[in-house]
DNA sequence: TAGATTGTTAATCGATTAACAATC
DNA sequence: TAGATTGTTAATCGATTAACAATC
């Protein structure tokens, strides 16, 4: 389902409110928009407003049914069937990310989504594998994109390889990508491009040891 | 030096225009808000904007000259003396993150941000070195990061020793981290911390899948 | 019924954009 | 001088907060 006119900034607190309810569930069946922003850094008004954009979740005197509100949360954001990722550029960045994901996948029920292939240029490592998931050279993205139903990408090849990745990964397919490589990437506007750039997050730091 | 009232989404971009500059330096001398927020990706007047909180760089019907003004954003920044980063959890993850961080720092000029020391529970890690960066327990961290005056420190333990960990590096006296973990860091108002949660923001990405 | 809490509207706050006089 | 571009003010846009009637 789509949701016109939701704007990012409501989109991003919503995995922070799934991650509240799994810590509440089992303790507790319902929670009011004040506990929950609580435990999420947000505004009781702003909690109510968010999820008043997808519809009505709440019981005026009681709050929400926690179960209920998971279930909506994760239809919403696309969580109720696994998604498909590949990761490109096995690196120690893309190693350590692949693992953690896996293991992310297997442990946590309420995180379906599963990387399911690696891509990388190093012909010592295309046709092995890392925690089980497959190794692929570069070439390869055409093919198993689709074959996969990959949807999700993300990209730790160096910076100077990053574009030609995304392209290659846009044209298979993949609609929305996490970007650690220190670049701003080029894509369609129907392609989602999210940018993790530790060394930006690092230099705004800086600033703050002054202040 | 300390700027009152500027507020975060500006400190958030000043690193995006000092990594344009260093791209443009050498090949033009001076650079419009135009063209800086063009490779930024931002508006020419939020260009002015942003510079003019801290004062009056540039030269009408001119622009910026490339090396002063690269110069001034690395000194409002802190950027113009060493700092030196500490990294708590040598697992996969911060184990590729110091590798980064310390080739980083050697082969980019401009990178000033230095990983002095690891810190880790492992009695195998402790006593070693990565990448010639000394790996200490994390009982050292109360001695060792007024010794090597660490003011920064990256996070990269598991999400429920998080908070220790937070807690010693601030009596420590660090005062700016990126913290790794899956959790809500709790310090105090003058110590700034600043998340990259993988999985938020992959759950994040998973709504514009279906858009 | 009385207390609690929702969903929603209006008010506030803050950030971005547009416009332009000043001036290199 | 003419053209370009700054720094700054006012206008716009969007997001958050406060308030409250509805109702469980």
């Amino acid at each position: 389902m789509v949701w016109k006119g939701v704007s990012d900034a409501v989109i991003r607190r919503l995995p922070l409110y799934l991650r509240v309810l799994e810590e509440v569930k089992g303790k507790e069946s319902s929670i009011s928009s004040h506990e929950l922003g609580e435990e999420a850094g947000v505004r009781p008004a702003l909690v109510r407003k968010d999820l008043a954009w997808f519809g009505e979740f709440g019981k005026q005197g009681v709050g929400y049914d926690v179960e209920f509100l998971q279930d909506a949360l994760r239809k919403i954001l696309h969580l109720e069937e696994p998604i498909h990722m590949a990761l490109v550029g096995v690196g120690s960045l893309g190693h350590a990310l692949a693992r953690y994901n896996r293991r992310r996948f297997l442990e946590d029920p309420v995180f379906t989504i599963e990387p399911v292939a690696l891509f990388d240029v190093n012909p010592k490592l295309v046709g092995g594998t890392l925690d089980g998931i497959p190794i692929y050279s570069l070439e390869e993205i055409k093919r198993v994109v689709p074959e996969e139903a990959i949807q999700l990408a993300i990209i730790t090849v160096p910076a100077d390889a990053a574009q030609k990745v995304c392209d290659a990964l846009v044209e298979a397919g993949v609609k929305a990508i996490l970007n650690f490589a220190p670049v701003q990437l080029e894509a369609p506007k129907d392609v989602h491009v999210a940018n993790t750039d530790l060394s930006l997050e690092l230099q705004r730091l800086a600033y703050y040891i002054g202040v």
